[in-house]
DNA sequence: CTGCCTGCAAACTCTTTGCACGAAT
DNA sequence: ATTCGTGCAAAGAGTTTGCAGGCAG
């Protein structure tokens, strides 16, 4: 569940844009902001008829929303370059965090990764550039996986690229 | 120009694989390790056909050829989340290297970032995974731009995702 | 009322795939 | 001769968009 100051905040968002408050639009907020885990937009359209059997919310309207959520910092777009793109509450301050990528279970862990704006800046600047934002993702196995044939996670939409040359 | 002892790899490998030495898969081959920047599967096929008017290479073949050249360490996969994968000719040793992408010119510079591995193998052990590879990726803007209003940079294709609420 | 918002479905982009033919071994 | 590789076009996945009607302001 959302608390009521992240609607009001949503709402005063959309105001302040000159962009209407219509009810599909509280609905994909709320739930947005009811998940706990990265959903992508195909789970979030499932949710929002979940929680409002009788709403009438289209898939169009999910995508045209995501953006203004992700502009309006509620949420947090993470690109793990599966072809789909991943959301997350954006609970907190926006710390800089990397994604730790399991590819046996394709969960997705979050983790701190301060240096990575000093680090971004850094380069940047070398290069001309003022740094806008940085992606860290470490793509990585599953040791219990490996020793015992099962991982302990389970979870999440998997990649969509296939295996290659497994020969 | 690809030398002639990266040709042999090539062939070396192919074989190695139990796949064919086919005068498509040569031709891709040297498109792709002509190249100085990056490249889609798009712009290599446009190379393909430029450097072989004569041949006879299909997109299905590019496509399907991609992973090999991957697969053999001759060219460096590179995906900077607009939607189409980026490829680069992996000359010299596979040092960890991210990206600074440049978000007015689409250019993308590439850095060495020889910590990655570390903080990959710090935070997944953390985790009980082991780290398969590590990405980072800064995203910026271009100072010359805005304060002359021109980009002394300009190449390469472009993001495919639409800039949002830009009101 | 006016015009932004929505739903529907078609369009789009990049990539993959089924099938029958052609070529490497 | 066998297979694997290729070309073609269609399929796929995720996302965007044109259009006519609907609802917020």
């Amino acid at each position: 569940m959302s608390t009521p100051a992240a609607l009001e905040t949503f709402e005063r968002f959309l105001r302040q844009k000159g962009l209407r408050v219509t009810g599909q639009r509280k609905a994909i907020f709320e739930a947005a902001l009811s998940q706990k885990e990265h959903f992508t937009a195909e789970q979030l359209l499932e949710r929002v008829r979940a929680l409002d059997p009788g709403g009438r919310v289209s898939r169009a309207t999910v995508y045209r929303t995501l953006p203004v959520l992700t502009e309006s910092a509620l949420l947090r777009e993470v690109d793990i370059g599966t072809g789909e793109m991943f959301y997350m509450p954006n609970v907190g301050k926006v710390a800089q965090v990397a994604q730790v990528v399991c590819l046996d279970c394709d969960r997705i862990f979050e983790i701190s990764a301060p240096f990575m704006e000093w680090y971004g800046s850094t380069v940047s600047t070398r290069l001309g550039l003022t740094p806008v934002s940085q992606r860290l993702q470490v793509s990585a196995r599953c040791d219990t996986l490996k020793r015992t044939g099962t991982c302990r996670y389970r979870d999440q939409a998997g990649p969509r690229r296939k295996a290659r040359l497994t020969g």
